[in-house]
DNA sequence: CCGGATCCTCTGCGATACTG
DNA sequence: CAGTATCGCAGAGGATCCGG
Protein backbone atom coordinates (compact mmCIF):
# COMPACT_ATOMS: atom_id res chain seq x y z
CA UNK A 1 0.00 0.00 0.00
CA UNK A 2 1.73 3.09 -0.76
CA UNK A 3 0.55 7.21 -1.94
CA UNK A 4 -0.41 5.69 -5.21
CA UNK A 5 -3.65 3.74 -3.71
CA UNK A 6 -6.64 5.99 -3.53
CA UNK A 7 -7.66 5.16 -0.40
CA UNK A 8 -4.47 5.98 0.76
CA UNK A 9 -4.94 9.36 -0.45
CA UNK A 10 -8.05 10.18 0.75
CA UNK A 11 -7.55 9.32 3.96
CA UNK A 12 -4.46 11.37 4.20
CA UNK A 13 -7.23 13.92 2.54
CA UNK A 14 -9.43 13.80 5.57
CA UNK A 15 -7.90 12.79 8.48
CA UNK A 16 -5.88 16.32 8.83
CA UNK A 17 -6.66 17.91 12.25
CA UNK A 18 -10.01 19.59 12.36
CA UNK A 19 -11.25 17.99 8.84
CA UNK A 20 -13.82 16.25 9.72
CA UNK A 21 -14.89 18.39 12.58
CA UNK A 22 -15.60 21.42 10.04
CA UNK A 23 -17.36 19.18 8.10
CA UNK A 24 -19.43 18.24 10.53
CA UNK A 25 -20.00 21.94 11.61
CA UNK A 26 -21.13 22.66 8.14
CA UNK A 27 -23.56 19.74 8.27
CA UNK A 28 -25.24 20.71 11.35
CA UNK A 29 -28.94 22.88 11.31
CA UNK A 30 -29.60 21.67 8.04
CA UNK A 31 -26.36 22.26 5.91
CA UNK A 32 -27.25 25.70 5.05
CA UNK A 33 -24.16 28.08 4.19
CA UNK A 34 -22.27 28.95 7.23
CA UNK A 35 -20.11 32.32 7.71
CA UNK A 36 -15.99 32.17 8.32
CA UNK A 37 -17.21 33.55 11.79
CA UNK A 38 -19.80 31.27 12.74
CA UNK A 39 -17.75 28.42 11.84
CA UNK A 40 -14.89 29.75 13.61
CA UNK A 41 -17.18 30.97 16.65
CA UNK A 42 -19.03 27.27 17.06
CA UNK A 43 -15.83 25.04 16.55
CA UNK A 44 -14.24 25.55 20.37
CA UNK A 45 -10.33 25.43 20.03
CA UNK A 46 -9.69 25.98 16.65
CA UNK A 47 -7.36 29.18 15.05
CA UNK A 48 -8.02 31.17 12.40
CA UNK A 49 -4.76 30.14 10.50
CA UNK A 50 -6.16 26.67 10.82
CA UNK A 51 -9.45 26.75 9.81
CA UNK A 52 -8.53 29.23 6.46
CA UNK A 53 -6.14 26.33 5.63
CA UNK A 54 -8.77 23.52 5.72
CA UNK A 55 -10.99 25.52 4.18
CA UNK A 56 -8.98 26.05 1.28
CA UNK A 57 -8.16 22.46 1.13
CA UNK A 58 -11.91 21.40 1.48
CA UNK A 59 -12.43 24.17 -1.64
CA UNK A 60 -9.35 22.83 -3.83
CA UNK A 61 -11.01 19.25 -3.29
CA UNK A 62 -14.72 19.81 -4.28
CA UNK A 63 -16.10 19.29 -0.50
CA UNK A 64 -17.30 23.15 0.18
CA UNK A 65 -17.88 25.83 -1.67
CA UNK A 66 -17.11 29.80 -1.11
CA UNK A 67 -19.40 31.90 -2.34
CA UNK A 68 -17.90 35.63 -1.71
CA UNK A 69 -20.28 38.54 -1.55
CA UNK A 70 -19.16 41.58 -2.05
CA UNK A 71 -21.51 43.66 -2.55
CA UNK A 72 -22.21 43.86 1.14
CA UNK A 73 -20.54 45.52 3.99
CA UNK A 74 -18.78 44.27 5.41
CA UNK A 75 -17.92 41.68 3.11
CA UNK A 76 -19.81 38.26 3.39
CA UNK A 77 -18.11 35.02 3.07
CA UNK A 78 -19.98 31.89 2.73
CA UNK A 79 -19.03 27.89 2.95
CA UNK A 80 -20.87 25.35 1.96
CA UNK A 81 -20.88 21.65 1.51
CA UNK A 82 -20.93 20.15 -1.87
CA UNK A 83 -23.11 16.80 -2.93
CA UNK A 84 -19.66 15.26 -2.69
CA UNK A 85 -19.61 17.08 0.91
CA UNK A 86 -22.54 15.70 1.81
CA UNK A 87 -22.11 12.11 0.72
CA UNK A 88 -18.80 12.26 3.03
CA UNK A 89 -20.89 13.25 6.43
CA UNK A 90 -22.51 9.51 6.25
CA UNK A 91 -18.69 8.40 7.46
CA UNK A 92 -18.65 10.27 10.31
CA UNK A 93 -21.78 9.29 11.03
CA UNK A 94 -20.40 5.76 10.94
CA UNK A 95 -17.55 7.07 13.03
CA UNK A 96 -20.38 8.29 15.35
CA UNK A 97 -22.18 4.93 15.51
CA UNK A 98 -18.53 2.77 15.88
CA UNK A 99 -17.68 5.43 19.06
CA UNK A 100 -21.31 4.83 20.45
CA UNK A 101 -21.14 0.96 20.21
CA UNK A 102 -17.76 0.98 21.99
CA UNK A 103 -16.48 4.06 23.67
CA UNK A 104 -19.19 6.40 25.11
CA UNK A 105 -17.38 6.99 28.17
CA UNK A 106 -18.99 10.64 29.44
CA UNK A 107 -22.68 11.04 30.22
CA UNK A 108 -23.33 14.16 27.98
CA UNK A 109 -23.17 11.78 24.69
CA UNK A 110 -24.70 9.34 26.66
CA UNK A 111 -27.68 10.80 27.26
CA UNK A 112 -28.26 13.44 24.35
CA UNK A 113 -26.73 10.20 21.77
CA UNK A 114 -24.47 13.06 20.32
CA UNK A 115 -28.02 14.82 19.38
CA UNK A 116 -26.31 18.38 19.51
CA UNK A 117 -24.10 16.82 16.57
CA UNK A 118 -26.89 16.50 14.85
CA UNK A 119 -26.16 13.36 13.52
CA UNK B 1 -19.02 21.10 19.46
CA UNK B 2 -16.31 20.74 22.11
CA UNK B 3 -13.57 18.22 23.26
CA UNK B 4 -16.77 16.92 25.39
CA UNK B 5 -18.45 15.34 22.58
CA UNK B 6 -17.64 11.51 22.14
CA UNK B 7 -17.92 12.03 18.44
CA UNK B 8 -15.01 15.21 18.24
CA UNK B 9 -13.05 13.05 20.44
CA UNK B 10 -13.27 10.07 18.68
CA UNK B 11 -12.23 11.72 15.17
CA UNK B 12 -9.01 13.26 16.87
CA UNK B 13 -8.14 10.39 18.03
CA UNK B 14 -8.45 8.26 14.51
CA UNK B 15 -8.04 10.74 12.57
CA UNK B 16 -4.04 11.32 13.35
CA UNK B 17 -1.71 10.54 10.46
CA UNK B 18 -1.47 6.68 9.65
CA UNK B 19 -3.35 5.50 11.96
CA UNK B 20 -6.09 4.20 9.51
CA UNK B 21 -3.46 2.81 7.26
CA UNK B 22 -2.18 0.85 10.09
CA UNK B 23 -5.34 -0.48 10.73
CA UNK B 24 -6.13 -1.64 7.04
CA UNK B 25 -2.81 -3.30 7.08
CA UNK B 26 -3.47 -5.05 10.13
CA UNK B 27 -6.76 -5.79 8.40
CA UNK B 28 -5.52 -7.01 5.15
CA UNK B 29 -5.03 -11.01 4.19
CA UNK B 30 -7.29 -11.72 6.35
CA UNK B 31 -6.64 -9.97 10.07
CA UNK B 32 -4.00 -12.86 11.71
CA UNK B 33 -1.72 -11.12 13.96
CA UNK B 34 0.97 -8.82 12.52
CA UNK B 35 4.97 -8.54 13.34
CA UNK B 36 6.21 -4.88 13.59
CA UNK B 37 8.65 -5.16 11.08
CA UNK B 38 6.17 -6.38 8.62
CA UNK B 39 3.69 -3.61 9.21
CA UNK B 40 6.58 -1.41 8.70
CA UNK B 41 7.41 -2.82 5.53
CA UNK B 42 3.97 -3.07 3.95
CA UNK B 43 3.18 0.63 5.07
CA UNK B 44 5.93 2.39 2.52
CA UNK B 45 6.65 6.11 4.15
CA UNK B 46 5.92 5.39 7.67
CA UNK B 47 8.88 5.63 10.03
CA UNK B 48 9.61 3.41 13.33
CA UNK B 49 9.41 6.06 15.15
CA UNK B 50 5.64 7.31 14.57
CA UNK B 51 4.52 3.31 13.83
CA UNK B 52 5.65 2.66 16.94
CA UNK B 53 3.72 5.76 18.64
CA UNK B 54 0.47 4.82 16.61
CA UNK B 55 0.53 1.07 17.91
CA UNK B 56 0.92 2.22 21.48
CA UNK B 57 -2.04 4.57 21.12
CA UNK B 58 -4.37 1.51 19.63
CA UNK B 59 -3.10 -1.10 22.24
CA UNK B 60 -4.18 1.76 24.90
CA UNK B 61 -7.62 2.54 23.31
CA UNK B 62 -8.41 -1.48 22.67
CA UNK B 63 -8.06 -1.16 19.17
CA UNK B 64 -5.34 -3.78 18.59
CA UNK B 65 -3.51 -5.92 20.87
CA UNK B 66 0.03 -6.29 21.63
CA UNK B 67 1.59 -10.07 22.21
CA UNK B 68 5.15 -10.70 22.82
CA UNK B 69 6.56 -13.97 22.55
CA UNK B 70 10.01 -13.70 24.80
CA UNK B 71 10.18 -18.12 24.37
CA UNK B 72 11.28 -17.43 20.62
CA UNK B 73 15.20 -15.91 19.16
CA UNK B 74 14.91 -13.23 18.03
CA UNK B 75 12.09 -11.81 20.13
CA UNK B 76 8.57 -11.81 18.14
CA UNK B 77 5.61 -8.88 18.66
CA UNK B 78 3.55 -9.51 17.31
CA UNK B 79 -0.33 -7.01 16.67
CA UNK B 80 -3.84 -7.97 16.21
CA UNK B 81 -6.89 -6.03 15.77
CA UNK B 82 -9.53 -6.24 18.83
CA UNK B 83 -13.41 -6.87 18.23
CA UNK B 84 -13.35 -3.33 18.79
CA UNK B 85 -10.25 -2.48 16.01
CA UNK B 86 -12.20 -4.87 13.47
CA UNK B 87 -15.35 -2.98 13.81
CA UNK B 88 -13.92 -0.19 12.86
CA UNK B 89 -12.60 -1.50 9.32
CA UNK B 90 -16.02 -0.56 8.51
CA UNK B 91 -15.68 2.80 8.52
CA UNK B 92 -12.66 2.52 6.44
CA UNK B 93 -14.67 0.73 3.97
CA UNK B 94 -16.99 3.54 3.93
CA UNK B 95 -14.22 5.82 3.17
CA UNK B 96 -13.41 3.85 0.67
CA UNK B 97 -16.61 3.61 -1.24
CA UNK B 98 -16.79 7.04 -0.94
CA UNK B 99 -13.71 7.68 -2.60
CA UNK B 100 -14.49 5.38 -5.34
CA UNK B 101 -18.03 7.53 -5.75
CA UNK B 102 -16.37 10.62 -6.20
CA UNK B 103 -12.43 10.65 -6.50
CA UNK B 104 -11.14 7.85 -8.78
CA UNK B 105 -8.34 9.64 -10.49
CA UNK B 106 -5.85 7.15 -10.95
CA UNK B 107 -5.85 3.96 -13.14
CA UNK B 108 -4.67 1.50 -11.15
CA UNK B 109 -7.52 1.67 -8.48
CA UNK B 110 -10.35 1.94 -11.15
CA UNK B 111 -9.16 -1.32 -12.34
CA UNK B 112 -8.69 -2.72 -9.34
CA UNK B 113 -11.29 -1.60 -7.16
CA UNK B 114 -8.68 -0.64 -4.35
CA UNK B 115 -8.80 -4.92 -4.26
CA UNK B 116 -4.92 -4.67 -3.51
CA UNK B 117 -6.30 -2.85 0.01
CA UNK B 118 -8.55 -6.34 0.42
CA UNK B 119 -11.59 -3.81 1.39
C1' DC C 1 18.73 -10.10 13.54
C1' DC C 2 14.16 -7.84 15.65
C1' DG C 3 11.82 -4.24 17.90
C1' DG C 4 12.17 -0.43 18.93
C1' DA C 5 14.72 4.16 21.20
C1' DT C 6 17.48 8.33 20.25
C1' DC C 7 18.95 12.44 18.00
C1' DC C 8 18.30 15.90 14.82
C1' DT C 9 15.76 18.46 11.39
C1' DC C 10 11.69 20.40 9.53
C1' DT C 11 6.88 20.82 8.64
C1' DG C 12 2.57 21.75 10.96
C1' DC C 13 -0.30 23.46 14.64
C1' DG C 14 -1.44 26.81 18.56
C1' DA C 15 -1.81 31.57 20.28
C1' DT C 16 -1.93 36.36 19.63
C1' DA C 17 -1.71 40.55 16.94
C1' DC C 18 -2.81 42.95 13.09
C1' DT C 19 -4.78 44.52 8.28
C1' DG C 20 -7.68 45.29 3.67
C1' DC D 1 -15.59 40.37 8.74
C1' DA D 2 -12.38 37.43 6.89
C1' DG D 3 -8.68 36.38 6.94
C1' DT D 4 -2.84 37.10 7.06
C1' DA D 5 1.73 37.86 9.81
C1' DT D 6 4.63 36.43 13.27
C1' DC D 7 6.47 33.58 16.70
C1' DG D 8 6.97 29.38 19.57
C1' DC D 9 6.33 24.61 20.28
C1' DA D 10 4.77 19.79 19.36
C1' DG D 11 4.75 16.27 16.23
C1' DA D 12 6.42 13.89 11.82
C1' DG D 13 10.43 12.64 8.77
C1' DG D 14 15.22 10.64 8.34
C1' DA D 15 19.17 8.37 9.95
C1' DT D 16 21.50 5.93 13.32
C1' DC D 17 22.11 3.21 17.41
C1' DC D 18 21.09 -0.30 20.95
C1' DG D 19 19.35 -4.12 24.16
C1' DG D 20 17.71 -8.86 24.02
Amino acid sequence: MDDNCTVFRTVDLVSKKWTMVILLELYRDGGGPKRYSTIKNEILGITPKVLSTRLKELVKHDLITKEIDVSSFPIKTEYELTEMGIDFIKVIKEIKEWALRWKVDNRVCAQLDCSECNL
